[in-house]
DNA sequence: GATTTTACTTACTAGTTAGTAAGTTGTCAA
DNA sequence: TTGACAACTTACTAACTAGTAAGTAAAATC
């Protein structure tokens, strides 16, 4: 027995890849197995159904994101920083083999994906887009951002065209992406 | 034999409906087959592969879009107007079972559909990012839109944020996609 | 040192997938 | 009336899907 270490972070990480990649019907435990030279079962031991895998993988990362909006290093940052960090993000994912975000990839498949699963993906959009609104309406008081209307609208605006603009750039390439970003940009900053 | 009325365009309605609410991945030969009260081969026979099924889907959709911008009912429209037509289309989409647009759901999955769907998807993209931008600067130009920045941008901008927002609809409500139209308006309209 | 637990493998199932080959039947043109 | 053609059905295949049950070997626990 060639022991993996840490088997089940790295089919985590795996699963996470694929499914910004090819999206949940569009990869296997098969690909997972192959990938990591163990056997179909193998993935099954540690996560009995897909279901259950995709589920780990959005609670990561609403758990990931909550620990890094919570930490001093974000938390503390001016209004226009913590936008360029949210923005880093999905440029990171774009730079990363095209990658889209998981939120819209599971979202774009939303009516063929298990419910607990669209229990989670709703649950991570949300607070997303809470934490978008807070950071909006913070850089608009300090008077850094100017925008009309709620922030709660700006945010759901904001957060589409990331998700939108990185599957566009899958067509269109990087360029387009980046032109969405200093759009998105332009329509805020003071 | 019980011949149905224009299959072939039965079976297109239909591929165009499961790729707008399942994805490609999401469908088979055999629910459209269902569906429509025929065996799977009858599918296969009008087009032969998935590929080509698909490929038809979006040069059917390429063609009637072609066909709207260049009629005088949307053509002579002023450059308020044509938006609001514009963005009724997604709008329809969204009351039409929580549908998402053709572009965004085979670029979610884009790197596991065939290579030349994956061409019919980018050229689709332009057209409709080539219309949106040239609508764009003709407001600017008339005065009725004000932004920063080149229209191409602001172009890829607001379509990413409708195919995003149709999505995030899905998990959301349709709420939150009005509030991405409303914001858009107000980022954009004088 | 014995026993349990962890992390697998082997071997399998039942269902689904796209796709094919050969036959059938109604319609239409010559 | 015959023959071609369109639009199917029947019957099939090979590959892949998620998922399971039983066995195995190493490591941790007692």
């Amino acid at each position: 027995m060639v022991k993996i270490e840490n088997s089940k972070r790295t089919i985590l990480n795996l699963a996470e890849s694929l499914l910004q990649d090819k999206g949940f019907n569009g990869f296997s435990y098969a690909h997972i197995a192959s990938e990591l030279g163990v056997k179909n079962a193998a993935i099954h031991y540690h996560f009995p159904s897909k279901e259950d895998l995709g589920c780990t993988v959005i609670q990561r990362y609403r758990d990931r994101f909550k620990l890094w909006i919570n930490n001093a290093r974000v938390k503390d940052l001016a209004p226009i920083d913590k936008l360029n960090w949210f923005l880093g993000i999905y440029t990171d994912m774009r730079a990363d083999k095209g990658k889209v975000c998981l939120v819209g990839s599971l979202e774009a498949e939303f009516n063929s994906i298990p419910e607990v699963l669209q229990g989670e993906v709703e649950a991570l959009h949300k607070e997303l887009l809470a934490w978008l609104q807070a950071m909006l309406a913070e850089g608009r008081d300090a008077g850094v951002f100017n925008f009309n209307g709620e922030p709660a609208s700006k945010a759901a605006l904001i957060l589409s065209s990331l998700q939108g603009g990185l599957q566009m750039a899958r067509a269109l390439g990087t360029k387009k992406f980046r032109d969405v970003v200093e759009q998105l940009k332009l329509d805020l900053i003071v």
